[in-house]
RNA sequence: GGCCCCGUGGUGUAGCUGGCCCAACACGCCACCCUGUCAAGGUGGAGAUCGGCGGUUCGAAUCCGCUCGGGGUCGCCA
């Protein structure tokens, strides 16, 4: 619009001015007389006054303006009267004296409350989703988003990346996540995938010659939605040559925090700590931990490494472990809560149950503290430093088990007792991951990271023995107890990618058709490589504060895979299915 | 596939230990009044058989079962 004046800008400074605005109403008071309009662009929000006397026609316009209707007016800016400014608007010093208006859309009234924060049912909200797009909230996400991803793809550019599109027309592999498929027209019987990420593309930008590849890449993975995770993602996917981990940490350390100065206005200190997987699990019970606060876990099968009570001692027997935690002033949490809601955390997370007992003045009491030996009792106390007004929690069962449940426990006192503090971003590298996991009920291992990933150089010799023990080079970020990306160094000789097949247990015949390209492709020349991948959805969210990833993500879809908006996924027509050669088993639809 | 929470006019909520509820309040909507408000105010009005189905009961928004939808989560997510 030609001389479009845009409302968040207006100040005292502009006092005089003659000014075109154009918006949505924001919010109408009628006084009869005179009529106020708040006019509300992506800048913000002006008060418009209309004043019968010298601007009959506007006014009669103005008053029969709605809420969300469309307008455009003309006026000049004016000191509001001496008590009438607003100092809960930005622009509350000033109004503008409307004397042209001209509606250039109604609006039906809305199905939720579009100008102020209130929050409608989410279902509604999708349903509507270009009206929630209107909401100040909506705006600064979405804007927020935009500037961190413009930030990311400067920095790249004076690192040196590429930023290379790869195709979003793949080869399935059924390794990972379940794909998305699609059918070939053209060949019948065959079809294409989603890619679960830009994976292989990028290491053969490498072997391309292409030594810093970026790309801002749309993924797929066919699996259960959650408040962190939708059908589709965005990643901030990279890969370089001729690097080590070190390299790559810089990289991403430089990049993510200039982007989130950009985004978020706060500047993550750099370089982020380095925390090997183990000790992250010792620790913390988890892979992501939240380093904001302390509480460590604390194993403590030595102290009852004779013990009587019979929960521990058949943990210990079979060779798992006993894990404390020290809640301090953990007297204000009652039997019934840790016996409702603590205990459910540690059952969802595997633990048969939840031990606990209070550090009185006059020692032990209570829970479990009847069945601990007195020495046991003492040794307790110094391993965990324990004062009077304290909780201990505890988990018991195998070693991994008892450390991932009694670390969502601490999540939970943390969230229970607020331990988290507000406003901080505690960002960290996760190392030594291990290569392979093993699944309990069939024993197999398959890779933690995916198969190219480069076991760590002193661990070759138990890849045949012992192939869980072996540490990889693949590593995470987390800030604040959220898995932000990872990535690792790759496998570049074709004998040792071989190598790793084999533990894993593939044929020569089923690498050759899978993934023969990459093999083929690493016999002519490959630069050592390595590199991330950072789920831009998920940092935008934690740099944000908000708590789903739905928040940051413009049309999103619901948790059961589906778009209010659009009624998609849909049916279609027998024929459109037959012309690319699918009959689908689902029965009909009821009508 | 499992577990948990939620579902009342357009929106957000109250009622939910059954009858006083053919449902209340706020916002929005409609009409009228009102020249300085900014959650404007005043008067009047329209609008929900309480997600759906079935059951228990003399009687259900309120209890039970199933189901649909939304959310959280375990499994799953190389």
């Amino acid at each position: 619009m030609k001389g479009r004046t845009m409302c968040g800008a207006l100040s005292a400074a502009d006092e005089g001015r003659r000014v075109i605005l154009a918006g949505w109403v924001n919010h109408r008071r009628d006084h009869g007389g005179l009529t106020f309009i708040d006019l509300r662009d992506h800048t913000g929000v002006v008060q418009l006054t209309f004043n019968p006397e010298t601007a009959e026609e506007a006014k009669r316009v103005a008053e029969r303006c709605r809420l969300e209707w469309v307008i455009r007016v003309e006026g000049v800016v004016a000191l509001r009267p001496e008590g009438s400014e607003n100092p809960n608007l930005p622009t509350g010093e000033v109004e503008v004296r409307a004397d042209r208006c001209e509606v250039l859309a109604q609006a039906q009234a809305m199905p939720l409350g579009v100008g102020d924060e209130a929050v409608a049912d989410e279902r509604v909200r999708l349903q509507y989703r270009y009206l929630d797009l209107r909401r100040p909230r909506m705006q600064r996400n979405l804007r927020a988003r935009h500037r961190f991803i413009k930030a990311l793809r400067d920095a790249g550019d004076r690192l040196g990346f590429v930023e290379i599109e790869t195709p979003t027309m793949v080869p399935s592999t059924p390794e990972g996540a379940r794909d998305f498929l699609i059918p070939s027209r053209l060949w019948p019987g065959h079809v294409w995938a989603l890619p679960q990420s830009p994976q292989l593309y990028k290491q053969l930008s490498m072997v391309g010659g292409f030594d810093r590849y970026l790309q801002i890449a749309r993924c797929w993975r066919d699996e259960d939605l959650r408040a962190d995770r939708q059908f589709e993602f965005t990643q901030l996917d990279l890969e370089m040559s001729f690097v080590e981990e070190e390299e790559v940490y810089s990289v991403l350390e430089e990049m993510v925090s200039t982007a989130w100065e950009a985004a978020f206005q706060v500047t993550p200190p750099t370089p982020w700590p380095r925390l090997p997987f183990a000790e992250a699990m010792r620790r913390y019970g988890s892979d992501k931990p939240d380093t904001r606060f302390g509480h460590e876990l604390c194993e403590v099968s030595q102290v009852f490494a004779s013990s009587e009570f019979q929960v521990f001692r058949r943990a210990l027997d079979q060779g798992g472990a006993v894990v404390a935690l020290r809640v301090p002033e953990g007297a204000q949490l009652t039997r019934g809560e840790l016996e409702g809601a603590f205990l459910e955390v540690a059952r969802t997370y595997g633990a048969q149950g939840l031990a606990y007992c209070w550090q009185r003045d006059a020692g032990l009491e209570g829970g479990i503290s009847k069945f601990l030996s007195e020495a046991e009792a003492d040794r307790l106390r110094q391993e965990l430093g324990l004062t009077a007004g304290d909780l201990v929690l505890f988990t018991a069962g195998p070693r991994q088990t008892a450390l991932v449940s009694l670390g969502q426990v601490r999540l939970h006192a943390a969230r229970r007792l607020g331990w988290i503090p507000e406003g901080r971003f505690d960002f960290l590298w996760v190392t030594e991951f291990p290569l392979f996991e093993r699944d309990p009920r069939t024993g197999e291992v398959s890779p933690m990271h995916h198969p190219f990933t480069q076991p760590h150089p002193d661990d070759w010799g138990l890849l045949r023995t012992e192939p869980e023990k072996v540490r990889s080079r693949a590593y995470d970020i987390v800030c604040n107890g959220v898995e932000l990306g990872s990535g690792s160094l790759r496998i570049t000789d074709p004998r040792q990618q071989a190598e790793i097949f084999s533990v894993l247990g593939f044929s020569e015949a089923e690498v050759a058709t899978k993934f023969g390209f990459l093999i083929e492709a690493f016999r002519y020349g490959p630069p050592p490589h390595g590199g991330f991948a950072a789920g831009i959805d998920r940092m935008v969210m934690v740099g944000l504060g908000e708590s789903s990833i739905r928040e940051v993500i413009a049309f999103p879809k619901t948790q059961t895979g589906a778009d209010p908006m659009t009624g998609a996924p849909t049916r279609v027509a027998e024929a459109q299915l037959a012309e690319v050669g699918l009959r689908l088993a689902a029965p009909p639809p009821p009508s």
